[in-house]
RNA sequence: GGUUCUGUGGCCGAGUGGCUAGGCAAAGCUCUGCAAAAGCUUCUACACCGGUUCGAAUCCGGUCGGAACCUCCA
């Protein structure tokens, strides 16, 4: 089954092919490192992860590119004709640069904890000042930009006369609401749909470039089509981001890389859905996020426990990438034992041994365990519905369990749907999805102490000594470690 | 006001017109020195009103909620 995706450019699913066979161009918005990442951030970057990680299964070699916004851009379009970053830095008495290391570092902190491979490329809006001054530069000589007064403006409407803009975000130009305030350099817009590719700095500005049209710094939405441009090309595959920058980031940067490059940049649009808090999209603009340093360590009076970055990354995978998903404490807990009783499962799955040339004696088993298999890469194939690959993991979960404990037979399945299911959980939940255990990592340093006590345990329990074999148990617990005694009379443990 | 979405059982959430998604919680049973875990069973829902259809959570129309965007945002 080949692979579909839906276009946000085309509202619907469409076929993925690439432009150039076996390669694959992605380009994803990255962060702006004015400040912490919260967990609204780990969205699109747990997103365009597996995405990332499913398209380099499917046989692609992918060029993925996210950038670093460390050039600031307006706080309120210029208002106090600072930008953002220039703003925290004095607040914070840090260098810019200082500040921007200091969040860059912690952002690519996060995406470690939260499996996320690290792009092919990840530039830098600062050290893309050259290419977008000659992209602005093309714009102005196509005749679709114009400068006032040191800043340079990209005429929409122009632009709209003869291409499609508003095509990607449904926007009607003459039905954008009318912005009552007073805003700075608004009146030098031949336009209120025109947006800024060049701002004109006013001599307390920090960061500032030498321009054409004097100093300044670049508009929000150059970065992302200059450093597109120059690592993917004109065109590329799939441009990915957050959905909430369809308009008018993404918009803005199909017009100026069409005028600039003569062709529409992305093939395939995707946009990833937002985290919500009490139904509300966590952002600074509501004063409701929950940062991931806060998330990991419990610290934030909406917490009620620490949450370890796998438990975050199943819950995103929990619900498709298109629709919001609604933060709670209790839903987070709950992705923590779901995602729990899952390891346990695949770890029990990893002991099971069958002689080769087994053969299966359930037949129906058999099929049932092929048949939900097959549906993995069925649904991913499906614009990756992530939630229905762990649904028939989950599926899994029970026969695994029962053939444990005996109450399916071993050789119920035949030894090569054995392995099909432990080859299945592998590339599936840790190569695709971006899971790994936290649990058997933090615990690897105890194996040695822990077979210890279980043998101390285990006299003790043939001897009928329940007093010391109770004392073991408890004592580990009140450690965070958990004993079950099993069947065939030996022991397993846990991390809590 | 406009654009784009959305409304599913106690909670979270998949859902391509007919076939019980899944998870968490709860209850009962089995196993067990006790416990935990596990297995089995139970809880079967689609905002409301119409329409299309043999058949609608799914398609269409309307009503009422909710969200995102139109301003920095993942």
């Amino acid at each position: 089954m080949s692979l579909k995706i839906y276009n946000s450019y085309s509202r619907q699913k469409e076929t993925f092919t690439s432009i150039t066979p076996g390669l694959v161009g992605m380009y994803v918005c990255g962060p702006t490192v004015s400040g912490e990442s919260h967990l609204g951030h780990a969205r699109p970057y747990v997103t365009f992860d597996f995405i990332y990680r499913y398209l380099s299964y499917k046989g692609y070699k992918v060029r993925y590119v996210r950038n670093i916004t460390d050039a600031g851009h307006f706080e309120e379009e210029g208002k106090l004709a600072e930008d953002k970053v220039t703003a925290k830095a004095l607040l914070e008495k840090l260098e810019p640069m200082e500040l921007v290391q200091k969040y860059t570092n912690l952002f690519h902190w996060a995406m470690l904890e939260l499996n996320c491979v690290e792009p092919s490329i990840e530039p830098t809006a600062t050290g893309h000042i050259v290419e977008q001054l000659n992209m602005i530069e093309k714009i102005i000589s196509e005749g679709y930009a114009y400068e006032v007064n040191g800043s340079v403006y990209f005429d929409v409407k122009k632009y709209a006369a003869n291409h499609d803009y508003g095509k990607l975000s449904g926007r009607i130009i003459d039905d954008l609401l009318e912005t009552t305030r007073e805003l700075d350099g608004q009146e030098e817009k031949r336009d209120k749909a025109d947006f800024a590719l060049w701002k004109s700095a006013a001599p307390e500005h920090i960061m500032r470039w030498k321009s054409p049209w004097g100093d300044g710094y670049p508009g929000w939405h150059i970065e992302c089509s200059a450093m597109a441009t120059k690592y993917l090309g004109a065109e590329f595959d799939i441009h990915g981001g957050g959905m909430d920058l369809q308009f008018p980031h993404h918009e803005s940067e199909i017009a100026q890389s069409t005028i600039c490059n003569h062709h529409t940049p992305a093939k395939y649009w995707i946009h990833n859905n937002m985290i919500t808090v009490n139904g509300r999209k966590m952002g600074k603009s509501y004063n409701n996020q929950i940062k991931l340093t806060e998330m990991f360590a419990g610290t934030h009076p909406l917490l009620t426990q620490a949450f370890d970055p796998m438990t975050i990354r199943f819950f995103i995978l929990q619900s498709h990438y298109r629709s919001p998903i609604d933060f709670s404490s209790e839903a987070l807990q709950s992705s923590e034992k779901a995602l729990k009783r899952l390891w346990e499962a695949y770890e029990l799955l990893k002991k099971i041994t069958a002689p080769d040339g087994q053969l299966a004696t359930d037949l129906a088993m058999e099929e049932k365990i092929v048949t939900l298999i097959h549906g993995l890469e069925n649904f991913m194939d499906d614009d990756f519905s992530t939630a229905k690959v762990l649904a028939n993991l989950f599926e899994l979960a029970p026969i695994i369990n029962s053939i444990k404990d005996g109450h399916i037979a071993v050789n119920a399945i035949s030894a090569n749907t054995l392995q099909l299911m432990k080859e299945s959980f592998s590339i599936y939940l840790e190569d695709i999805l971006g899971l790994r255990n936290s649990a058997s990592i933090k615990s690897n340093g105890l194996n040695g102490v822990m077979q210890l006590l279980i043998d101390i345990r285990k006299e003790a329990k043939e001897k009928k000594d329940y007093a010391t074999s109770d004392k073991i148990r408890k004592q580990l617990l009140a450690q965070g470690i958990i004993l079950k005694d099993e069947k065939d009379g030996n022991m397993s443990w846990t991390l809590e």
